[in-house]
RNA sequence: GCGCCCGUAGCUCAGCCGGAUAGAGCGUUCGCCUCCGGAGCGAAAGGCCACAGGUUCGAAUCCUGUCGGGCGCACCA
């Protein structure tokens, strides 16, 4: 059964051909706090001005006109509105019993965040990134998605270079006391520090490391790191479908492959002469306007191809314009999930699995990429082929902020920066300092308390929207009360609370006489059925903020209910003492309270404990 | 210089493909455990929605301009 506010417009639609009007966008709406009615639509005064009517005189024509939808009491005329009434019975039964999971979309969405070097561990920059992917990705497969979560591991860059290097230099032995990363992330700014004595010898020793690296020799030192900066992901509650290696990249010839198909573009070109002789350059000035230097050097004139086009070579791989990697499992993840990677060893279809070929891409990657961002997605259009082009419709850089330490830039040689790990720890502590308070008795307060603190800190990467500069700090980050994931998760272990009494009393929800409820609970169940119409608009703005948002206004809403006192002071709304029927009723809508609550904290990577 | 993003309560933010009195949290003040979990609830105070024009029956929301702030614009990676 289509929802209610589809209905709706349905009904107004019908409505409307008696007053011969075809066409119209019919708009629903909840009606604010306040006014009569739970739906209306503001219909009228779009058509008085191609009726030449008043307004109010056009609603009440419509209502004349209009036939209720099953659900619907009644409508009424407020001035120029049309609001309508629900049928409490009816209608939240129906919100409650119906099943609210999106059909699927038949369609592949490639999906790439985190990417971090493998060089030293992670901090809370990539924290946001990592969160946000993960978030969108479950968002995606909630609005009926198949996702393929990429992470890109660039094994060949400088970076991992250095720190390889570092380890011979210092001779160093790790000797296990602290996390792996954060041991070589230390070398790492040392031998930066060494560099300002030494430079010749180390800048000697990081250049061969990189060649050893681009031949795949070293793999199993970058798989060393990789495996350490897995292990904070994991805690954080992400996992991954694929790990692309870009030694892999460089090796399976993408880069060539991706030239060989720019360079038929009309686009693309070599200069004999002028300042780009011998370089092989894109024009991209018809699909990004406004550039000073409109054209974008691909293989410079001494033979190197510029990073920019091996980004773009997979960029048409996640697109599915060429083959050629191959694969092989790299490790079993903490659901139990086994994650791939590419690998010179493996099999091009590891399992029968098929990776890439992507109707939808989407990078998630920091703001500052939005200029290369914009070229790996322009090539696409470039391509020629038909795509390559559907490639560029359905490319998007979900670009967001950084994220400042107490006001500053990170910078790892400033020491501004913060670990992921840290961040984990102090969270999981202070939320266990408070569970121990609330809850002394509580079995599991260890596994609880890093759900909360975790919980917390995903929430707070995740309320609000991407484009905005997260500035860290400790007591908003942490915090437990307020706009926060531990409010929402409050919310939620109350609810189970009240059923867990419930079902010690042996009620059960079939006897609920649903003509008992009232007005409050119809504000609720019109929240709860809002669920699938978020979802839906989330994924379609890649905006997890907008789900977070809804949380808190669900849990706000139970929380107020739970709460609420009739005039004389006295609580009006509980559940296992009200008269049997309506309490079942009650009943059946916490539990669907809890669910939609649930769900919702899913959908950002959180968890939602029993109690806490 | 050009391009992108931001400007809403003291602070941090929702609301933005136009609709009914602009909403939260933090902070401040005052109430609420004889009641299923007080990590909660209720209330008060706090707004020329940066500014100026325009479009519209209607603008925080759309358009143009101005002013503030951030970021990006290499034959680097």
């Amino acid at each position: 059964m289509p929802d209610i506010k589809t209905q709706l417009k349905d009904a107004l639609t019908d409505a409307l051909k008696t007053l011969k009007v075809e066409n119209a966008e019919i708009i629903i709406q909840e009606v604010p706090d306040g006014k009569p009615g739970d739906y209306g639509s503001p219909i009228a005064f779009v058509l008085a001005k191609s009726l030449r009517k008043n307004p109010a005189l056009i609603a009440q024509e419509i209502v004349a006109a209009l036939k209720n939808p099953a659900g619907i009491a009644r409508a009424e005329v407020v001035g120029p509105y049309i609001n309508f009434h629900v049928d409490t019975a009816s209608f939240v039964q129906s919100v409650i019993t119906s099943d609210t999971s999106l059909p699927a979309q038949n369609k592949k969405v490639v999906l790439e965040h985190t990417s971090v070097n493998p060089n030293k561990e992670a901090h809370v920059g990539h924290l946001r990134n990592i969160v946000l992917g993960d978030a969108c990705a479950r968002i995606l497969r909630a609005a009926g998605h198949e996702v393929e979560v990429q992470n890109y591991i660039d094994d060949t860059g400088r970076q991992a270079a250095e720190s390889i290097y570092a380890m011979s230099y210092f001779a160093a032995e790790y000797d296990g006391r602290q996390k792996y990363d954060h041991w070589l992330g230390e070398l790492y700014v040392k031998l930066s520090e060494a560099k300002e004595t030494d430079a010749e010898k180390i800048e000697q020793g990081v250049s061969e490391v990189m060649h050893r690296l681009e031949r795949g020799e070293l793999r199993n030192n970058v798989a060393d790191v990789l495996r350490s900066q897995l292990d904070s992901y994991y805690e954080l509650g992400v996992e991954y479908d694929l790990l692309v290696w870009e030694s892999d990249v460089v090796n399976s010839g993408f880069l060539r492959r991706g030239l060989d198909i720019l360079e038929k573009s009309p686009y693309v070109s070599r200069p004999t002469e002028g300042k780009y002789a011998g370089a092989l350059i894109m024009d991209v000035s018809e699909f990004i306007p406004g550039l000073e230097e409109p054209n974008i050097v691909l293989v410079r004139s001494d033979g190197n191809a510029m990073y920019v086009a091996k980004d773009i070579g997979y960029q048409f791989w996640k697109a599915g314009l060429f083959e050629g990697l191959s694969f092989a499992s790299f490790d079993t993840q903490p659901s139990g999930k086994v994650l791939y990677s590419s690998s010179p060893a493996g099999s091009e279809h590891s399992n029968g699995k098929t990776f890439a070929h992507g109707q939808e891409i989407i990078n998630v990657i920091d703001v500052r990429q939005s200029h290369p961002q914009t070229i790996v997605r322009t090539a696409l259009a470039l391509s020629g082929t038909p795509e390559g082009k559907e490639a560029f419709e359905n490319s998007h850089h979900l670009a967001y902020e950084v994220v400042t330490l107490e006001g500053q830039a990170m910078s790892g040689r400033k020491g501004i920066t913060l670990s992921i790990d840290e961040v984990i720890a102090e969270a999981t502590r202070r939320a266990k300092a408070i569970v121990e308070e609330k809850n002394p008795t509580l079995q599991e307060i260890d596994e609880v308390a890093h759900q909360v603190g975790v919980g917390a800190l995903r929430f707070g990467m995740l309320k609000s929207e991407a484009k905005r500069i997260i500035d860290f700090r400790w007591e908003q980050a942490l915090s437990l009360q307020g706009d926060s994931a531990p409010y929402v998760q409050y919310a939620h272990a109350r609810a189970c609370s009240i059923l867990r009494a419930a079902q010690a009393e042996g009620l059960s929800d079939a006897a609920a006489d649903w003509a008992k409820l009232g007005p409050l609970e119809v504000k609720l169940a019109q929240l709860i059925s809002k669920l699938p119409e978020v979802i839906t608009t989330a994924a379609r703005d890649l905006a997890p903020h907008q789900i977070a948002q809804y949380a808190l206004d669900l849990a706000t809403a139970w929380n107020s209910y739970y709460n609420h006192k009739d005039k004389y002071g006295r609580p009006d709304t509980q559940v296992l003492k009200a008269e049997p029927g309506l309490r079942e009723a009650r009943l059946a809508l916490v539990k669907s309270i809890k669910q939609t609550l649930a769900t919702s904290l899913s959908l950002l990577g959180i968890a939602a404990p029993e109690e806490m």
